[in-house]
DNA sequence: AATGAATGAGGCTTCATTCAT
DNA sequence: CATGAATGAAGCCTCATTCAT
């Protein structure tokens, strides 16, 4: 039931060391910009020895892209359409914060791909991205129908959701700039949370 | 008053041909990933003729970015202290959002720069932009003492309208994928509408 | 009525100076085992300066295969039907054995080709080759069927003037060494003669 | 008497199958352009494991033109000066083409040592070939003399037989896409012997 | 007897830039 | 103002070979 061959240590150390290497390189410069030499450096190995484990820069750029896309959408899997509206939102647009906090070469790397016109993902994008989204888009407005959260475009929602904290990993370098260095991220939470409060609250919707 | 040579109508049609194939190769791959070859095809001249015109690749991303950040500022300086503060703000992000509508490669070589570390305007971003921030910020922060807009981090609140609004000329391909094509724009003008109408409405002010 | 374009005198001195150095180190070593660093050396070119005049080591090998395929089967081309039988097969082994003499780069990159499984000419031998071979084949049933050439196998007889003659050619070197370094040509040429003239002349046909 | 050390039953094999990878290897792209890669991979041994049994990619290749040169031979030694002179010539040429359509693989590996100049076997074909071919060639001489077959040079007699033997497995790509994949060598043996009997037969002594 | 790991040298190609005209 | 010609440096990748186990 599994195919992939067991990998000795030194592999597993290589492997990681390739792909964490490749990571800082492939999210500063893009696939163009970034040079093996970089990511072998980064890595510890000489050129040669980095191709060994992988057989191509184009490996290496895709294997990331791969490991990024099964957990990039984990936290949109994750909105419950049983769990109380609101605090669904909130919880999703948070654990996004959260993985932009962690996880911001990964993000640079998905910006700089899709900067880039998608060349790789852009099937997956218009494939199962879309059909995710779709989903829970009936979801939020099964929500709005029945009058738990103001209505609104969910797409458009999910958009500004994506916008909004991945900026601060894409971005980071001008947050830091403006803000003088201090973590942005906890601001940056209490700004999303008051900020779909808001927008969700249905007191709002006789305004509209 | 002026220390710019004249420029002969050739020149002058040439030097924008070449910022203008800049401007496609660098929004789309960055500095390292566009290539000379690329501008020159793109301007339809030969590549010893485009450095001519500037002296080296460098000089071409310098001349884009320095026009680039004349401009990118001017919508954050029309926001008047005089103004309707919610109008105000609110145009302030339909500027935004216009900019990123007719003016997409600008967006996508600001956030390649910011992406790859802003080696060439970082000190733009720690120095002029900061300043401005601030300014408005303290605009905004005037007005909220003023009980005339909701209280919120008005730092954060100027990152959310970059965000919201560069994103759909950042991530178009993602935006594009998930929509099936449809222009963003109008839906994303009305969604960003309806958010900070909320956010800003003096009537949440005790949920808080 | 002429796509191709103007040639400066320095590119076509340049052009064919790379085409008879890769004519030099394919001859010999084959498409793999020829080095672009080999027939920069023999043009008297830097490796950069070559490429900037063939796109690809790809290229090189194409263009003299191409140039090559386009006069190799000008000799069998021209024998003809209306000619005297028997002067016109050896006329044909004669002409053969001249391009062997003369161009004996070009055919061992055509053997070379051959051994290597014909990657690149395969469809030019198994269509235009081909059907030049059966329609000469026909010819010379005809002059079988009309008694005036002894009855043999057409195919074959064309197979082993190939043979024959391009042995002078590919196995040069070995050849001159059992020989002791006498051109071969001469010699060659005259047992060509008698070998054929035997087996044509139709006093032989009782005999079989 | 022996020094060859006595070889294990998997280092029999495993010898074998390196011979027969380089074999393949080898005979199709010659020396510079096989590959070790290849060679492992057709034998189905890991790269290291096949350095361990031949020492480096030389070796393998001197190793198949030693085994080839010590049969190469043999069909002209048995030439038997005592025999009848037009069977034992048309048994030599039949043996020739056997090995040719038996033995291919080392019909080619011979043919592209000598495109590359015989840089292995340069010194026996110099040595021990010629000699062996001007002791034949003395043979031959010594039934012309005694008019058992017609009057010819010995030498190019020789080649010829060489040439068109050989050619089948030399040009088999080609001479399979001319015919159209039918077995060429009944074919091929019908037109040698009829060749090679309207040349020696000294009916048409006169005619020269 | 065998393999995982590693590498220096070399091979093809791209690229920013320079030179000459 | 423009281009043909040229190149050093660098980039990706292959390959024969070595090392350690």
């Amino acid at each position: 039931m599994n195919d992939e061959p067991q990998l000795t240590r030194i592999q597993t150390r290589n492997r990681a060391a390739i792909l964490s290497g490749g990571l800082d390189a492939f999210s500063i410069a893009g696939f163009r910009g970034a040079t093996l030499d970089q990511i072998a450096e980064a890595a510890g190995l000489s050129k040669p020895n980095l191709l060994y484990y992988f057989p191509s820069k184009d490996a290496i750029y895709t294997a990331l892209l791969e490991h990024l896309l099964a957990t990039w959408l984990d936290p949109l899997h994750a909105l419950d359409a049983d769990g109380d509206p609101v605090e669904e939102i909130l919880a999703y647009a948070q654990r996004k914060l959260v993985m932009s906090r962690d996880y911001p070469r990964e993000s640079r790397l998905f910006a700089n791909e899709i900067l880039a016109g998608a060349p790789q993902i852009g099937a997956v994008l218009a494939g199962p991205l879309r059909e995710l989204v779709d989903e829970k888009a009936v979801v939020m407005r099964g929500w709005m129908d029945a009058g738990k959260i103001r209505r609104t475009d969910p797409h458009y929602l999910i958009f500004s959701i994506w916008a909004l904290t991945q900026h601060y990993a894409d971005f980071d370098v001008q947050v830091r700039a403006v803000l003088g260095q201090a973590d942005p991220f906890e601001g940056a939470g209490r700004f999303i949370d008051q900020l779909y409060r808001s927008l969700l609250d249905t007191a709002h919707d006789d305004h509209l």
